[in-house]
RNA sequence: CGGGGUAUGGCGCAGUUUGGUAGCGCGUCCGCUUUGGGAGCGGAAGGCCGCCGGUUCAAGUCCGGCUACCCCGACCA
């Protein structure tokens, strides 16, 4: 059945609603997409839900194409299942929580890892049942900080989410591959830019994440890419490559100097330049020092733990960067009281000699991968006033590890071909990602091998945002005047206009609806008495149906038009043929 | 959680400085006219001016407190 306007659920608005800033939650507001019902929470209106719907098509074709298995797994959740996985606490405040009427506590599911493994537990026992993937396309809950940008993070939002079940990490691979194959079948149907990159693989088991990015200079991800080999990763996920060791032998012994006032980098270099220079004679720069930044994990279960970092006085700690490392455990600033709690740490000149396990403050001490053996430092000498030149890792000094947590620049050495790399924004439309064996094990997910041998199973979980890919594409797809879908997610196939109102156009438009929908198009028509053509064509405009039939004064000479959103072009085309070309337009 | 901003018919906004009958545009309803780029004329409905308290003869406006929402950051598919 055509959706007729004339009864349409639908009020477009001419003015930008006052709370939104994002062209797509702007658009999808004015065009009657979608209403905000509560911060992060959207209701979708029967245009929206159309566009949702061809998203969602799309995303099941191609999971069924690959033997995936749709399956529904219920919103509303126990805790126990969230407890076993660590995963009640893990998720903190962002979890949605609720009690039921007997005092037991539920949550809303943010993510169904803990019920895709237990049904797996609950049905299957041998390897013969493997390999398994299974999906669903289901309410997520999240309670976001801070939702934002209409339905692009919402604290209520659809995701199709699916995992793979195997014997063997070979088998892993291939589950994996078929999903990422998939993937790139789904983003290229939905219509948007978007690049695969690699992405933070978590603290535990897994072994490979990508995450497809939907290119977008307002999005909340940062990614780097580099020019010449293709490498592009997530700024978390970014590895810096480190230096060859250099030998130790002949490297001048660390000596101590007083470099008073300098608790920064800007003023250690210059003062350095001024009061030591370089037996080289090349200048210092920040690049020499190594800064040793203190910062406060939190771990979930409360306990706080001071984390040193030394990394190249010329960088900054990037927070995300480090967050993605010490996950789930969150950042805070080291503070005074901090500081009075470890009375060997000199603030502005903190030093290796005073970190590290085995340091006077004993607090973990993590470096840089640029700082390997052989590498020379001027660090803090862990009294005021004071820096040690000359020190060199790996002789003078070890850290307790390596972390990555210093920022990306522009132009930074790609980490496999050496390139500089290129940094860009984008939003995160689905995530793939090796999981291996941590919620199998947490779980207790085993099955029998074919030496009757039971066996950890090694999973994979797959995301993608299916309400927030239409927020994408709405944020990829538009113009000056409104929406303009692409043809496979949009709300209608053709939106024939009436742009007349005596009875023998609306009796041609009600024809011409009938037989482009025996034809197998999808139409919306605005069939609407009152309404004058100016504001037919910008509703038109606005709702962003990629072909424009206009049925007007034209008919009179035997002919309708036939528009193109996004180019703009008309064309007359004689009535005899409307519907050949129509079809044809509509089939690109 | 830190910083900034906003709150007045369905939507977008003015009015608050200087207290005195709550306004404008759009939308909605009725009538007539009008139909190729957000029509015209006439009429109408619709408001606890975010909430609580205070000052005052009188509060949308002044004072105190609170709440909600939006944006930036922290945080996060």
């Amino acid at each position: 059945m055509a959706l007729r306007m004339s009864t349409l659920f639908l009020r477009t608005l001419r003015e930008n609603p006052a709370d939104a800033e994002v062209p797509s939650h702007q658009l999808l507001v004015r065009a009657g997409y979608i209403r905000r019902a509560s911060p992060g929470i959207y209701t979708w209106l029967p245009l929206g839900l159309r566009v949702m719907r061809n998203v969602e098509t799309i995303v099941r074709e191609e999971m069924d194409a690959i033997g995936a298995q749709e399956l529904l797994f219920p919103a509303l959740l126990p805790r126990e299942p969230y407890e076993a996985s660590g995963r009640w606490t893990d998720y903190g405040d962002n979890l949605f929580r609720l009690t039921d009427r007997k005092g037991a506590d539920m949550l809303l599911g943010p993510t169904h890892e803990e019920m895709f493994t237990l049904t797996v537990k609950d049905l299957y026992s041998s390897y013969k049942d493997l390999p398994l993937a299974i999906y669903q396309i289901q309410t997520k809950y999240r309670d976001e900080a801070r939702p934002r940008a209409g339905i692009l993070r919402g604290r209520e939002f659809i995701m199709k989410d699916s995992y793979s079940f195997d014997i063997d990490a070979a088998g892993l691979d291939r589950s994996y591959q078929l999903h990422r194959e998939a993937y790139v079948k789904i983003f290229d149907r939905l219509g948007f830019d978007y690049v695969i990159v690699q992405a933070m693989s978590g603290a535990m088991g897994g072994s490979r994440s990508e995450e497809f990015l939907a290119t977008a200079t307002n999005g909340e991800d940062t990614y780097v890419r580099c020019g010449q080999c293709g490498y592009a990763a997530n700024v978390e996920a970014v590895r810096v490559p480190a230096p060859a060791p250099a030998a130790l032998d002949g490297l001048p012994a660390a000596h101590v100097e007083d470099t008073p006032d300098t608790p920064t980098i800007d003023t250690l270099v210059a003062h350095a330049n001024a009061a030591v220079p370089r037996a080289d004679g090349r200048a210092w720069t920040g690049a020499d020092t190594l800064k040793n930044v203190v910062v406060t994990l939190v771990h979930p279960d409360g306990t706080r733990e001071p984390l040193a970092i030394g990394l190249p006085g010329d960088r900054e700690v990037d927070e995300k960067r480090l967050g993605a490392q010490v996950e789930p455990a969150r950042v805070e600033a080291f503070e005074e009281k901090d500081f009075a709690a470890y009375p060997t740490l000199a603030k502005g000149y903190i030093g290796p000699g005073a970190l590290g396990l085995e340091g006077t403050a004993a607090i973990r001490y993590l470096l840089d991968p640029r700082v390997v053996e052989g590498t020379a430092w001027i660090t803090g000498a862990n009294e005021p006033g004071r820096h040690v030149f000359d020190l060199v890792a790996g002789r003078d000094f070890v850290g307790d590890g390596v972390i990555e947590a210093a920022e990306v620049r522009d132009g930074d050495p790609c980490p496999t071909c050496g390139h500089g790399l290129e940094s860009a924004r984008g939003i995160e439309m689905g995530h793939i990602f090796q999981l291996g064996t941590k919620y199998a094990e947490a779980l207790g997910l085993k099955v029998l091998d074919e030496h009757g041998k039971l066996q950890t199973v090694t999973m994979g979980s797959y995301g993608v945002g299916v309400s927030r890919a239409v927020a994408c594409v709405a944020e990829g797809n538009h113009d000056e005047f409104g929406l303009v879908w692409p043809r496979a997610i949009s709300p209608a196939d053709v939106h024939v206009v009436v742009a007349a109102k005596d009875a023998a156009t609306h009796a041609y438009a009600d024809e011409l609806t009938v037989a482009l929908e025996a034809a197998g198009l999808e139409v919306l028509l605005d069939d609407r008495a009152q309404a004058s053509p100016g504001v037919k064509f910008k509703d038109a405009e606005l709702i962003g149906v990629p072909t424009i039939v206009v049925v007007g004064r034209g008919l009179a000479a035997g002919e309708i038009e036939i528009k193109d959103r996004r180019s703009g072009e008309r064309r007359a085309v004689p009535v005899a043929e409307a519907v050949a070309e129509i079809v044809a337009e509509v089939a690109g």
